[in-house]
DNA sequence: GTTGCCATGTAAACTGTTACATGATTTC
DNA sequence: GAAATCATGTAACAGTTTACATGGCAAC
């Protein structure tokens, strides 16, 4: 059974932290910072069909005064299970190449879901992870950069600060991670 | 006719760059700093063919010593004349929310295609467009900031930082344009 | 003579896009 | 009563992934 896709997850962790419809969805997609996933109903209704096929979420028409159908979503202890497990994965330099976005997601889930310990370990490996692939780019900049067309290395350098950027603000939110416990404990 | 995607286009541009078989555009994606694009012959090969049907390169069977078949593929009059018309394309709020990479390459192929002046344009579009974006996005952290879960207020500060950095890089590059051109003047 | 790389491709399954369709409720 | 918004969905199509398949050439 294959019933996830980053954008499958991008629904059920927000169903995770509250049950919605699809609608509401498509108006977190539309008016939130989560902007760059599809408000399209035609990819939210069958991605959630798919979710709810798979048994990681059920949905249940609202009761409510008008006749109008409104179908809610709550994750189930199977959704929760693979919610976690995707949650866990561990970071490897093909996440850094080709789905920085998902990792970044599964970081923002990570707190409310399997809480500050995860999320401080998460980012560890990710910075890690992350420099490695980078001293790579610098390295293939440096004597690349000669045969290179000018708009190409110039791309290339936005790449690599990037990247930099966010080995920086990995070490720098696991910092906080350990700060805000220390406050809590 | 509808020959394009933001891969197809990658495929278009690096033809363009120079003739190519489909095996040495894999080796460019799995070899070099492009390696976010796909390198399985299950994507180049379609891509290819669908470039060829739709007139935009032709493919010829190099003639060698061999009985190895090597198809090269060349760009034509009407490939050339849709990759510009993909480079000139103006720079909107939904490229930079949910096709940056696709900015980012269009960039990079830019100067050997149009020259840069035409760089030096999309570098200011770019800026801009990204700049009113970021202004959204502060609003947002500022407002919701204190009801996001912990991880997601600093997987979003990391968005904002980010495009903060491309600003910063847009700017940066198109003086470097600048003097470039005065340095060849 | 077998391992590994060069080089090409195909097929099935899945996901997402675009566009269409429907009808209820609220607001002017 | 017209327009906008709420709310759900479907259908056709295109593009990608994953896995498979084939065979030549080179080196050891």
């Amino acid at each position: 059974m294959k019933t996830d896709s980053q954008f499958g997850f991008a629904l059920l962790g927000l169903i995770h932290q509250r049950a919605m419809s699809g609608y509401d969805l498509r108006k977190i997609f539309t008016t939130t910072a989560m902007g760059s996933y599809s408000d399209s109903p035609g990819a939210i209704y069958p991605a959630l069909a798919r979710l709810e096929a798979g048994g990681l979420v059920r949905g249940t028409v609202e009761e409510s005064a008008s006749l109008r159908v409104r179908r809610v979503y709550q994750i189930t202890p199977k959704g929760l299970t693979a919610f976690r497990a995707w949650l866990k994965k561990p970071v490897t330099r093909d996440d850094i190449i080709r789905r920085v976005g998902e990792l970044m997601l599964r970081f923002a889930f990570m707190d409310g879901a399997l809480g500050a310990e995860w999320a401080i370990r998460f980012l560890q490996e990710f910075a890690n992870e992350t420099e490695s692939y980078l001293q790579g780019l610098k390295d293939y900049l440096e004597t690349q950069a000669s045969k290179m067309p000018f708009s190409g290395r110039l791309a290339l350098e936005c790449g690599i600060q990037e990247y930099e950027l966010k080995v920086r603000w990995a070490r720098s939110a696991a910092v906080q991670y350990e700060q805000r416990k220390r406050k809590q404990a």
